[in-house]
DNA sequence: TGTTTATGTGTTATCGATAACAAGATAGAT
DNA sequence: ATCTATCTTGTTATCGATAACACATAAACA
């Protein structure tokens, strides 16, 4: 392995001379430079940047922990980051909670053990105490994504899903629907989605309609779990004139379910999703959802990061806007 | 920050102690362990794993290089990585090439400058002599995926794209068509995408059937592109009876136009993509397409790994199987 | 000529951990 | 009682880089 050491031997200086010249700090002659610059990529040098985080006790890490990583809107979330924070010579390093706040209290740990710049951590799941314990401790700062109910952190970027809940419930409402229902999964992990459950229930309540609610802790927040617990609402004979899904992908499953069973879609029932993963892949059937945009989400992080003053966040929260987008199920 | 020398103050031992009581090495009485673990335990204190790797000159980092993490096929591979990978305490850390050499060649010295000890690369992409220059010195364990055709690193992992393309020829022969079509983007960087048009072609025709090649380079690979494209292709007054599309989201787009131009798919046109990302948001229109699975080729790609030898990875080359997914657009 | 001021370059200590070895304490063997 | 073996703990050097400072050398000024 290539070191400084080696490069310093090469082009007959001191490893200090070649690490102020690769680093372009201090003044070092023109042909010192260029003997250094010569001889470190005749050596193909790369940095040992554990080493540099070490000595200078900055990261150039930020660590990134979210339920999963092939869940469409965090995937594009950590894309739009990716690519903001390459300028800055950012890693980006990335762990999967899978809504446990068990499995993230150890993904916490793995994170904090590479001792990252920045932790952006996704909220709306119920932490342990010593996951809080140990954000409080190591003060990294700390960015908080998705939930913009509940800030914590420096940085708070999210959207209102208390908002999204009421979005849907005005829009059932202006339809004029009698009886609705709501269908979800992994309830009692996920705090944003309960909290868009309780809203919708609550404005519904509140106009006299009553919401039937389908869930089933165990079941992943997939078309197959739409599937079933919407074949499950058919069969316990509700008849209602609306559904919303936790997700768009749960609001597929139960499309599916509904128009082999014969329904049509909206005269029978109307169905609205959540988060918009589905418009990209959707041909006649174009859901009715509720979105942010995960892409601009990602920006406002990085922005949030990038503009750091010397890895110190400027406390910033930010709501992201919801938008109803009007399909043909509703 | 809490360091060891922090824990072995309080717990009155030395630093050496504590490192080997933390990691379960050496001889330590039974009350030394818990005075140790208690001190560690009050304090929080979590290791540097930078400062650990440093002095071992292991790293517990495992990097990831794919064109782009909001791909749904590489996402589901580092989601199913992930999952393998954190029993053994690898932390994955990605990078997006987004299918530019110039830019994998930076981001392969970023993931480099971390040391990691493992290196996992979607191939398929044409890289700089720098960056292979880069791969050889370093001998990192090397990992290549998703290019089958072209065996790259110690272990590779993926499909055959030719075969691929031969499976989709083979398809469109067996339903006698005659005059097709295939669709794309970004031509020129993607040779995975390049050898399934190219073996679909000669498949075509060695069996006689012509096929027309629409594509634009700078397109990227999206529903939107697959509706210009198709639009195009209309609009030049082509009539085939069968297209084939880089992937699902640009056959999507395609379906799109077609249907909305007024053609009956399938009666009219066939249609078929690849990957199978859309497989869980269609409805009543299920695109036929050639997938594989992401999830299996991560787990492939874990063991290989979690089975190395002190880092040392032993030669390994699997072809992923490719189903032909039936759907109801051809 | 002597002193100051730039301008380059090198020394030393350090970051937080671990490897390798050294050493003290205790117990058992002779 | 002496010695060796075993068990436990501590010392020192090191990983690859950088911060802070020290030291040459040459140019600039009085």
């Amino acid at each position: 392995m290539v070191t400084l050491a080696d490069v310093a031997r090469l082009a007959k200086v001191s490893t200090m001379t070649v690490s102020k010249v690769l680093r372009g700090t201090g003044a070092i002659s023109d042909e010192t430079k260029t003997r250094v610059f010569e001889a470190a990529d005749q050596l193909g040098y790369v940095p040992n940047r554990l080493a540099g985080s070490l000595s200078t006790r900055k990261s150039m890490l930020v660590a990134v922990l979210i339920p999963s990583i092939a869940d469409t809107i965090y995937a594009e979330i950590i894309s739009s980051l990716h690519g903001l924070l390459d300028q800055a010579s950012l890693s980006i390093f990335i762990a999967e909670s899978r809504m446990d706040p068990q499995i993230e209290e150890r993904q916490v740990q793995e994170l904090l053990s590479l001792r990252p710049a920045f932790l952006i951590r996704s909220g709306g799941i119920d932490s342990t105490k010593r996951t809080q314990a140990l954000l409080k401790r190591f003060k990294v700062p700390h960015i908080q994504i998705w939930d913009g109910d509940d800030p914590q952190g420096q940085v708070n970027v999210g959207p209102s899903h208390i908002e999204a809940g009421k979005l849907a419930a005005a829009h059932f409402l202006g339809l004029g629907l009698n009886r609705v229902a709501y269908v979800g999964a992994e309830t009692q992990l996920d705090i944003c989605a309960s909290r868009r459950m309780e809203s919708f229930m609550a404005d519904m309540n509140a106009a006299g309609v009553e919401v039937s609610v389908i869930t089933e802790p165990h079941l992943p927040r997939q078309a197959e779990s739409g599937e079933i617990l919407t074949r499950q609402l058919l069969e316990g004979g509700l008849s209602v004139e609306g559904i919303f899904y936790l997700n768009d992908a749960m609001a597929i499953g139960g499309l599916r379910t509904l128009l082999n069973a014969g329904y049509r879609v909206p005269e029978d029932v109307r169905v609205m999703g959540f988060n918009g993963t589905s418009r990209e892949q959707t041909i006649n059937t174009r859901l009715t959802t509720i979105s942010t945009d995960g892409r601009r989400l990602g920006e406002a992080v990085a922005k949030a990061i990038l503009e750091s003053d010397n890895g110190e966040l400027a406390e910033f929260r930010q709501l992201c806007p919801l938008t109803l987008d009007l399909g043909n199920t509703t």
